[in-house]
DNA sequence: ATGGTCGGCAACCGA
C-alpha cells in the first residue's frame, strides 16, 4: 500500500483553514502534519477536517503560540507528546500506525516544531537561541528518536534549520543568520546522524541544487527575490529509504491568497 | 546598513 505524508507550517490553522482544505482536496495526502497551529485543542477545526475525510486527529496545541497536529485518513493506534527543555511549549506530537492498515511493520511518526531561535546568533546574549541549541541537544539525546527496532520511523516538521549550503539562497550571506549558523546546522545534522535518519529531500535532490520550503513575508516580491530557506523536513528510518516513491514541495502555495510563509512538503511511501 | 511583514490578541511577543 501507498501512504502519502505532508508536513506544513500553517501559521494559524484557523485563519488558513480554507487554504488547508484547498491543498487537501488537490493533493489528498493520507496524513497531514501541521505546525504553528496557534490554536488551543478545544478550538481546533475538527469538523472541517472530518468533512474533508480526515477523521483521526492527534493534537498538541496551546493558546497563541506554537502548536502541532497530525490529521489522518488512516487510523493510528497510539499518540504521544514529548516536552523539551522543561518547557510546556507545544512542539511535538507523535502517532503510531499499526499493521492492521496493511503495513508490514508499525510506523511511528514524529511531528516537530523546533524553536526558531530569535535574531541574535549568540546563546550568551540571546536566550531564544540558547533554547534552540538546547532543544536540538535534547533531540539528539532522545533515544525514542534513534530508530533501531523493527518498526518504521518518520520524523517531519518545521525544524527551523537549513543545514546545507544550498538549503539557503546565499550560504555566505546567511552564515550569521539564525537558521543557517554553523552551530545549529551541525547540531541538526548530529540529530540526523545519531538516529540514522535519511533526509528524503536530499536523497532525491543533489546537494548542489537549491531547495527551499520557506520565503519571508518581508520581501516585496517573494518569488522575484527568491531568497528562500529549506526549513521543513521529512526524515525516514533506513527501513523506509528505498520505499519513498514520490517527493514534492508545493511552492505554488506560497502564492495563494494570504499564504503561510511555509509551503507543504510531501513524500509518498510504499509500505 | 537597515528595515522590511505577518498572526495572536489586544501591548507587544514571536517568527
Amino acid at each position: 500500500m501507498r501512504l502519502t505524508f505532508t508536513t506544513w507550517n500553517i501559521n494559524s490553522v484557523r485563519l488558513r483553514i480554507d487554504l488547508v482544505a484547498r491543498f487537501l482536496k488537490a493533493a489528498r495526502p493520507d496524513v497531514l502534519c501541521l505546525q504553528e497551529t496557534k490554536c488551543p485543542d478545544d478550538a481546533f477545526p475538527l469538523k472541517r477536517f472530518k468533512r474533508l475525510g480526515y477523521e483521526h486527529v492527534a493534537l498538541n496545541g496551546q493558546k497563541g503560540y506554537h502548536g502541532v497536529a497530525i490529521v489522518s485518513r488512516v487510523p493510528f493506534e497510539t499518540t504521544g507528546i514529548r516536552t523539551f527543555c522543561d518547557k510546556v511549549d507545544s512542539r511535538h506530537v507523535s502517532v503510531e500506525f499499526g499493521t492492521g492498515a496493511g503495513l508490514d511493520a508499525p510506523l511511528v511518526l514524529h511531528n516537530f516544531y523546533v524553536p526558531a531561535g530569535g535574531d541574535v546568533p549568540d546563546p550568551a546574549f540571546n536566550p531564544k537561541f540558547a533554547h534552540k541549541l538546547a532543544f536540538l541537544d535534547e533531540m539528539k539525546a532522545c533515544t525514542a528518536l534513534h530508530p533501531q527496532n523493527g518498526a518504521h520511523h518518520m520524523l517531519v516538521g518545521d525544524l527551523n534549520v537549513a543545514p546545507h549550503e544550498h538549503d539557503v539562497w546565499s550560504h555566505r550571506q546567511m552564515l550569521k543568520v539564525v537558521s543557517h549558523t554553523p552551530i545549529e546546522c551541525e547540531k541538526l545534522l548530529d540529530v540526523q546522524a545519531i538516529g540514522g535518519w535519511r533526509d528524503v529531500a536530499r536523497e532525491r535532490i543533489p546537494l548542489s541544487e537549491k531547495v527551499y520550503t520557506w520565503w519571508s513575508y518581508r520581501a516585496a516580491d517573494w518569488a522575484a527575490a527568491n531568497r528562500g530557506r529549506r526549513l521543513d523536513h521529512i526524515w525516514v528510518s533506513p527501513s523506509l529509504s528505498a520505499r519513498v516513491s514520490d517527493f514534492r514541495i508545493t511552492q505554488a502555495a506560497r502564492g495563494w491568497e494570504r499564504p503561510s510563509d511555509h509551503v507543504p512538503v510531501t513524500a509518498s511511501l510504499e509500505l
